[in-house]
RNA sequence: GGGAGAUUAGCUCAGCUGGUUCAGAGCACCUGCCUUACAAGCAGGGGGUCACUGGUUCGAACCCAGUAUCUCCCACCA
């Protein structure tokens, strides 16, 4: 924004700036907001906040104190990555480290005559040569160091080489740290440059020259190339080296370095003095932190990450909370201009405790440190400082909300931020900060490339929105989100959505244009409204299943199934009127209630048309919403129902195929053979296979007033079906059709009855099984036995 | 280098304690249909050596070992 409008972030103050960085937040904050609520997102939005908000932020300074107080917070010199284009420490978590196409540059170091210290001269067999990617940090050596098994170079204990070009003295050191395949197996030691070398430097007392400024260029104590940059001077150096025969052979290398998450630049390990968090020591303290995951006190969703949380948390490292910037909360810490510093809560407190150590100074001289927190160190303490949770740790809210049931997050920062609220959750609360944590999958796009703000290769979910609607979009997001996985987003599940979408609508539109009469309601349609009550609760205890194992994707499918086959395909044909007759009140009024009943099940997936054809299925009072609609309680329902229908279904099947063959008339009565079903005759075959084999006699039994009866018999049973017509024609076509399937074949595998499978093992294996489990037992009796002798 | 996971239909994925929900779903595909809620739809249909090789077992997509390929996380190469 600052470039657009010609701003210079150097021209600005931290004021100045900061208030740009507002005025942004203000604005892209919103448009978050915007799309979520767009999405039909139903936070509480009256009751947003920000971790930059006062509150928020004194929770983060109270806490900053505290931990200090406590100890678990240092200042100290340490390696961090430094981003010389932010001029920022990162955490290790955001650098990114890639493989690149590098060389390795073979260097000789004159090794020091002890009886003449100026002979710097590079000869034949005085000197050493060591492999390097960084030719330009030999200003910043301090030694050379080899591996002490390594038989080359035993002569090379206690020598001295010259760093080259500037011939500064430095010795040769010995460690096992030395890969000795490696190159030439003598390694360079450049302390202030390499967080490995830093650590051999500490071990073996080694001077730190750091030789470049925070910028990435040189600074004076590399003598030479002072104020160049760091690649720049790489490309003089091996010039130079190579002038002076100091370079030897230049191999081609594949090697990892680690670049910025936010910049791009390439990470250069640097000496800094920062603020750490102590975590070792901080997980002591805590110990449930690891304890309750492992346990499930805390459950992670899916239960793989698990072992990468154990993972992580025994190979925590000190987190590094200071960043060189001016956007964020800035460190409780203040200093006087002779060094001296406290942490305080505010500057009057820091005035207190200076006071209190007898210090001389003046409080217009305090300043307070430059540096700001690390982002997630206010958003660690989110589950508590958004109910205020710090400044009054007993109020309302927080005893309500706290701990909250679900996290939904993403799992590439689980670490940056859940594990770190669930610390932050003990330590300040003593108690869990969630029960769960919903970790969804990372969005890819077809390539497999993560969709990203910064890659830009995300798409714009309000254009998404005005293609496929809100719902659309929310359906095709939540149909491809089994937890943990990744999923390749595709427009067409959104599609599929916005297809789904209409079908509903197109299902409502049909109930809206019924007319009603008072009638007795037609046996027929007392069987379908039974089946799809039935069907509604296996589907509700089919989602519920899935809902209780976060399988959302899975329970959408389900709720997608039951509302286009179950409802619109089959129980709107079955109890649908002819085309213009009306439909008898109670078949009315049982639709209705089975379609609330659906608005409501899809309502979290769906939550716009849902809503919508809720609201207009019947006269609603001002303030009723399907929101808080109550959800369909599960009841149970018989399994004959459904089976019995799924033989009836079966027989449809016959005559569509019939029909779409040609071999029947398409004006008969599709649901025909569904209406005719009578369940009660069905019941006597419970728990047998059955078959309808050739039908090998069909009789009428009688007419009573627009009603025909009659009987199918086939080679196994007698099934008596009803079936209703409205006119002397349409009792031609019924017998018609009747007469078609006299003769034909209708098979029906289906089983009633829905008895537990128990085992199909045949019986003799079953014996051998337990002739298996009697050897086994007699094996331990007498194991036992003899136990109890020896005894 | 260390750790975790995956491999089932063209695609995305289910598949619980080994056997009757075992070879499934959605999408895509093919063939008919502009039939009075819906062509963004309806009806019907095809499609898989469950990565490979062995083993355990009466019986393996499922358990074990090995192989191959892929993904992720952590560390790291002077």
């Amino acid at each position: 924004m600052l470039r657009e409008r010609g701003i210079k972030k150097s021209d600005l103050s931290r004021e100045d700036f900061l208030k740009y960085a507002w005025e942004w937040k203000e604005k892209y904050g919103g448009i978050i907001l915007e799309q979520l609520k767009k999405l039909g997102a139903s936070a509480d939005w009256d009751r947003t906040r920000f971790t930059m908000e006062p509150s928020l932020s004194n929770a983060v300074n109270e806490v900053f104190v505290r931990m200090h107080e406590k100890g678990y917070i240092y200042r100290g010199l340490r390696m961090v990555n430094w981003d010389p284009q932010g001029k920022t420490a990162l955490s290790d978590e955001e650098v990114i480290h890639k493989e690149v196409n590098s060389k390795l540059y073979h260097l000789n170091y004159v090794i020091v005559n002890d009886s003449d210290e100026n002979a710097t001269q590079l000869v034949e067999g005085n000197f050493l040569t060591v492999a390097t990617t960084r030719p330009e940090t030999i200003l910043g050596d301090s030694a050379i160091c080899v591996n002490p098994k390594d038989e080359r170079y035993h002569f090379l204990k206690g020598k001295r080489v010259f760093v080259p070009i500037i011939n500064r003295i430095i010795p040769v050191i010995m460690d096992e740290y030395v890969d000795m395949e490696f190159g030439t197996g003598c390694l360079k030691v450049t302390p202030a440059h390499d967080i490995n070398d830093y650590q051999l430097g500490q071990k073996h007392n080694l001077e730190v020259i750091d030789i470049m400024n925070d910028d990435g260029t040189f600074n004076e104590k590399s003598i030479i190339y002072a104020g160049k940059d760091r690649f720049a001077v790489r490309k003089d150096i091996v010039k130079k080296l190579d002038e002076l025969g100091h370079l030897g052979k230049v191999e081609d290398i594949k090697n990892n370095i680690g670049y910025s998450e936010r910049t791009d630049a390439v990470i250069e390990p640097r000496l800094s003095l920062q603020w750490f968090v102590d975590m070792k020591k901080f997980i002591k303290q805590n110990p449930q932190v690891l304890e309750d995951v492992m346990t499930d006190e805390i459950q992670l969703v899916p239960a793989k990450f698990k072992n990468t949380y154990k993972h992580w948390l025994e190979n925590i490292k000190d987190w590094c909370v200071s960043r060189q910037l001016w956007w964020g909360q800035r460190i409780p810490a203040f200093y006087l201009p002779t060094g001296e510093y406290e942490v305080a809560r505010t500057l009057e407190d820091a005035v207190q405790k200076f006071k209190s150590r007898n210090l001389t100074f003046k409080i217009e001289e305090i300043r307070q440190d430059e540096d700001v927190l690390d982002t997630w160190f206010s958003s660690w303490l989110w589950p508590i400082s958004v109910f205020d949770g710090f400044e009054n740790p007993d109020n309302e809210d927080i005893k309500f909300y706290y701990p909250t049931n679900v996290l939904v997050t993403a799992p590439e920062i689980l670490f940056f931020w859940v594990a770190r609220m669930i610390m932050a959750g003990y330590e300040f609360r003593g108690q869990r900060p969630f029960k769960d944590v919903y970790l969804t999958g990372i969005v890819r796009d077809k390539q497999g490339k993560k969709m990203s703000k910064s890659l830009g290769n995300s798409p714009d979910p309000i254009e998404l929105m005005q293609k496929y609607s809100a719902d659309g979009v929310r359906f095709g997001m939540l149909l491809s989100s089994p937890a943990g996985n990744d999923l390749l987003f595709d427009e067409k599940y959104c599609e599929q959505g916005r297809n789904f979408t209409n079908k509903i609508w197109n299902a409502f539109r049909l109930i809206k244009g019924w007319n009603t009469f008072d009638g007795v309601m037609p046996e027929t349609n007392k069987v379908a409204i039974e089946w799809m009550e039935a069907k509604l609760n296996e589907a509700l205890a089919e989602a519920e299943e899935h809902y209780s194992k976060y399988k959302l994707s899975d329970a959408l499918m389900t709720n997608y199934k039951l509302i286009w086959d179950s409802f619109c395909a089959w129980y709107l044909e079955m109890v649908k009127p002819v085309f213009e007759q009306p439909i008898d009140k109670g078949s009315y009024d049982a639709t209705i209630i089975i379609f609330e009943k659906l608005m409501i099940i899809i309502h979290p997936f769906m939550p716009f048309i849902s809503e919508e054809i809720w609201q207009q299925l019947r006269d609603r009072k001002a303030g009723e919403s399907i929101c808080i609609a109550e959800y369909p309680v599960l009841k149970s329902f018989d399994n004959k129902i459904l089976s019995a229908a799924e033989i009836a279904f079966e027989t449809v099947a016959q005559v569509r195929n019939l029909r779409s063959s040609k071999q029947l008339s398409p004006k008969i009565p599709l649901d025909l053979v569904i209406k005719a079903v009578d369940k009660s005759a069905y019941e006597k075959f419970e728990g047998t296979i059955l078959k309808l084999g050739n039908i090998s006699d069909m009789r009428f039994t009688d007419t009573i007033e627009g009603t025909l009866s009659f009987i199918i018999k086939t080679d196994e049973i007698q099934v008596p079906l009803t079936g209703q017509v409205d006119s002397e024609k349409e009792r031609e076509n019924l017998v018609k059709e009747l007469e078609y399937l006299k003769g034909f074949l209708i098979s029906v595998d289906k089983k009633l009855g829905n008895e537990k499978f128990v085992s199909s093992a045949p019986p003799q294996v079953l014996a051998n099984e337990n002739q298996k489990k009697a050897d086994a037992l007699s094996k331990i009796k007498t194991l036992e036995d003899s136990l109890a002798q020896l005894s």
